[in-house]
RNA sequence: GGCCCCAUGGUCAAGCGGUUAAGACAUCGCCCUUUCACGGCGGAGACAUGGGUUCGAUUCCCGUUGGGGUCACCA
């Protein structure tokens, strides 16, 4: 008996690999280009550092005219969600980080090398597992859960390294004899792979971000197929990655340590190992430990807490590229318009650590990305949020046509307003100008002397005067309620003056908006229109 | 604990043996014919630490400290 027929007893249906190398063949792709992919575990929750992972992908990808595919690595039956596929492709969606090819619903792909779901794929990697054993690179081993604990506490106790490898590999010293009368006895078992290596040799490894990294030989007799027939993420990697030709694996640093495994399992399989590139994780501040963005505790770890919040998309990818490559806020300046995928993405300019998740960084972003759209577009961008999370907003926003005018002041000009960050801030920020304030933030001006601003301005007041008409009468206001009429002259001789014309313009400004600070008050007349201008104005005069 | 990675202002970061150590966010002034925002100008603010190597180290090497990752039939 050789490995070749022990190979035939434990896969006896398994296609020898030709069949599969053959029908996923190298790929004709322009020098340079780029594969690679996503591939999450289908928990239908989209972590931040996961987008940006796909993001950082598709980037590299598209510019070298290569392939973004998306891979649903579902091995783990214990972990599987619900809906899981579809909450992942509709999060990528929503980001405009969609995938060239892969999945595209819970059981349906586009691409020629699917598919693209491991739970489907077990055919193929038990193909693979029985290559590997004809070879004698894997075998079987019957170590129960609890063998392996009794083993693990010698080791323990012994303080040496624990692990599955060595000497201590038990099962890997069988003949092929005892491991075919165990397989006959239907002992249960895994699929193991048989390591080369040695720990006390170092191998260096090649990382496009990190750099050279040098560890011990990887010696540990990994499980390559679990019990219930399914690979380990390991060995998933190994078949999935050769066989749909990905040339650059980008994904978390967790993964960084167990790179010599995975180059060793490349070399023995005797396959191409591809590309490694691990991105620093997204961290958070908590008490002045660094740590990972978590699932668990951290709203903005899941990409959909800022469609609840409202900053847009674009924004959002915007402030990931920003940390992934930190030249592109001074491309962004020198392209003010041009698309986030024109811009010359580079996986080796990546940070080597991790950057600490900076929201008042993000909000920055955004409120530079909202104050390129135009009145329309952020017209419509608040109205798909209010229609969904605000519905005060929502009433507001009915009436487009006056909404539009209003969300249009100050926009579209060279020096764009930027007041707005996300899509919630919108109710409050333009309130005023549907209802009328019930609050007055009045500052320098109070009591008798307001009264006598709004009458003062009431008997000039034409909602038809032009900016400069206009602005003369405040300045006419002024000094008919004893205030300077230019700030300089007040800033020259300031006794002269109870104040200025801005204080009498901040005095209007609060009766008209209940707050000191808005856009161009001239345009807010303009907005509101006679009758409520005369209106508000009233209230005091009177 | 073993192994691995990392260390520049509050944050994100340029820098690759000789620099007045960029820039962005945040912060603080001033300016921009009224507030706020924008924009402009300016201020404050950093090479974790100890040894080497070198004519010279933020940059190279070693130790220390600190942070992070990883040690599964989870990915």
């Amino acid at each position: 008996m050789d490995y070749k027929d022990l190979a035939n007893l434990i896969f006896p249906d398994a296609k020898p690999i030709e069949v599969y190398e053959k029908m996923y063949p190298e790929r004709n792709l322009p020098d340079g280009a780029i594969v690679t992919r996503f591939a999450p575990s289908p928990t239908g929750f989209v972590h931040i550092g996961g987008l940006y992972q796909a993001l950082c992908a598709k980037l590299v990808a598209n510019r070298t005219k290569g392939v973004f595919f998306l891979r649903i690595e579902d091995t783990d039956q214990k972990r599987e969600i619900e809906n899981g596929i579809e909450g992942i492709i509709s999060s990528l969606k929503d980001f405009d980080v969609e995938a060239d090819e892969g999945m595209i619903s819970e059981d349906e792909w586009k691409g020629e090398y699917g598919t693209y779901k491991q739970s489907s794929r077990k055919d193929i990697y038990q193909a693979y597992a029985k290559y590997m054993i004809e070879l004698g690179k894997a075998y079987p081993c019957f170590c129960s859960p609890e063998d392996q604990e009794e083993l693990r506490k010698k080791q323990e106790n012994a303080k040496i390294r624990p692990g599955y490898y060595g000497v201590w590999a038990k099962c890997r010293n069988l003949s092929i004899e005892e491991m075919a009368e165990k397989i006959k006895a239907g002992e249960p078992y895994v699929v193991r792979f048989k390591s080369p290596g040695r720990e006390d040799r170092k191998v260096q490894c090649h990382d496009l971000i990190k750099g050279k990294v040098v560890f011990p030989e990887n010696d540990m007799d990994i499980v390559i197929i679990k019990s219930d027939g399914l690979p380990t993420y390991h060995f998933a990697h190994l078949v999935d990655d050769h066989l749909m030709r990905t040339t650059h694996v980008i994904r978390s640093d967790e993964w960084l340590s167990s790179l010599p495994l995975h180059v060793q399992l490349f070399s023995e399989a005797g396959f191409k190992a591809p590309k490694y590139c691990h991105i620093s994780p997204i961290m958070k501040n908590d008490n002045g430990n660094k740590r990972k963005l978590s699932k668990r505790k951290d709203k903005e770890a899941a990409v959909s807490y800022y469609s609840e919040i409202g900053v847009p998309p674009d924004a959002v990818k915007e402030y990931l590229v920003n940390i992934a490559n930190s030249n592109f806020e001074n491309w962004r300046r020198a392209n003010k318009d041009a698309k986030i995928e024109d811009f010359e993405f580079q996986l080796n300019k990546m940070s080597v650590s991790g950057a600490l998740f900076d929201m008042v960084k993000l909000l920055d972003v955004s409120k530079g990305v909202i104050s390129r759209y135009s009145a329309e577009e952020v017209y419509n961008e608040s109205l798909k949020y209010a229609e969904k999370y605000d519905p005060k907003l929502k009433k507001m926003l009915d009436n487009k046509e006056y909404s539009m005018k209003v969300l249009g002041i100050e926009r579209g000009n060279n020096k764009p307003r930027k007041d707005i960050s996300k899509w919630s801030d919108v109710r409050e920020n333009i309130i005023y100008m549907y209802e009328k304030p019930t609050e007055y933030d009045f500052d320098k001006i109070t009591g008798d002397e307001v009264k006598k601003v709004a009458s003062e301005y009431l008997k000039v007041f034409d909602i038809n005067d032009d900016k400069q008409m206009w602005f003369d009468k405040m300045k006419d206001t002024a000094e008919k309620c004893g205030y300077a009429r230019e700030v300089k002259e007040y800033k020259s001789e300031p006794e002269k003056w109870p104040g200025h014309v801005g204080d009498i313009s901040t005095a209007i400004r609060v009766m008209i908006s209940g707050r000191r600070n808005t856009p161009d008050l001239y345009e807010i007349i303009k907005v509101l229109g006679k009758d409520e201008v005369i209106a508000r104005l009233e209230v005091f005069a009177k």
